[in-house]
DNA sequence: TAGCTAATTGCAAATCATTCTCATTTGCAT
DNA sequence: ATGCAAATGAGAATGATTTGCAATTAGCTA
């Protein structure tokens, strides 16, 4: 049996089988290559990015891989408006974002308060959330 | 000078030039169409609804329209993850979105008390909220 | 009311993001 | 080392939306 991974790399290895999925050449880079990013690139943003590890991976895997982890919550998938998916590794605790109108970047923020009055409003009309969206289309003040 | 309108047709009339665009045949057809509809329907069943009024109206116009109306901020467009984008009048108070997940269901709700949580929580990160959105993905309990 | 002109329309082609098909390759359990 | 199901790349297909363009029309103006 396997003992804790020793490396960055073993890791990657592990989050791929955790998910039932083969740790192939191209599903290490295209990890590898989010897991490093701290914004949110978009499936050809994150092609480029993993490209320069791995030479080889086409677009097509670049979907496939995301849809798949998503799937198994290593991955999540973030659509803004009018814009292509954007991606993001699930590893940080749960967060909002908020949009910078004039310059497109993403902020992250997390408020308990919102999340309690969501699950409250949802309960009253007889619903339970399963998951939300909340975005922020701001300008700096 | 004009007076005030004298009926529903007047008013998409005076709607549409206050937006200033012509009043074609067309737009007041799908402005009829949009407005009647107390749900949120997508560009092809706007389309079909829109036919009923007026069978000789295209897709294009429907789009078209949409967006000249949205920019206008008589219209406001909807993205849900995964869907194409729907429409609805913007005529109503500021409401927020549940999704029921098995249903495909929209429901409108509003609180008061996450808008200025919302503004809140730009504020301390220095920002104005320009517009906002918050979509619950919920399954009835 | 007729005429003018810029705005609008419909159609088809173009675009963009994403998914699918399928023949070839590869991870990995045996 | 071997076999086979899973994964890959290339390109075609899809679905939503936009655009180019020639023909039509709303709404002045005379």
């Amino acid at each position: 049996m396997a003992g804790k991974p020793q490396s960055r790399y073993d890791e990657l290895i592990e989050i791929l089988r955790a998910s039932g999925l083969k740790a192939t050449r191209q599903r290490k880079a295209v990890l590898l290559a989010l897991s490093s990013s701290d914004d949110h690139p978009d499936a050809n943003e994150l092609h480029r990015r993993t490209r320069v590890l791995d030479d080889d991976v086409s677009l097509t895997t670049i979907y496939r891989t995301m849809s798949e982890l998503e799937k198994n919550g290593v991955v999540h998938r973030l659509s803004f408006e009018g814009e292509p998916a954007r991606f993001e590794t699930a590893d940080a605790p749960h967060h909002d974002h908020i949009i910078d109108l004039d310059t497109g970047h993403v902020i992250e923020f997390q408020s308990e308060k919102i999340e309690r009055l969501q699950a409250e409003i949802a309960r009253e009309l007889g619903y339970e959330v399963v998951h939300h969206r909340l975005e922020l289309y701001c300008r700096k003040r």
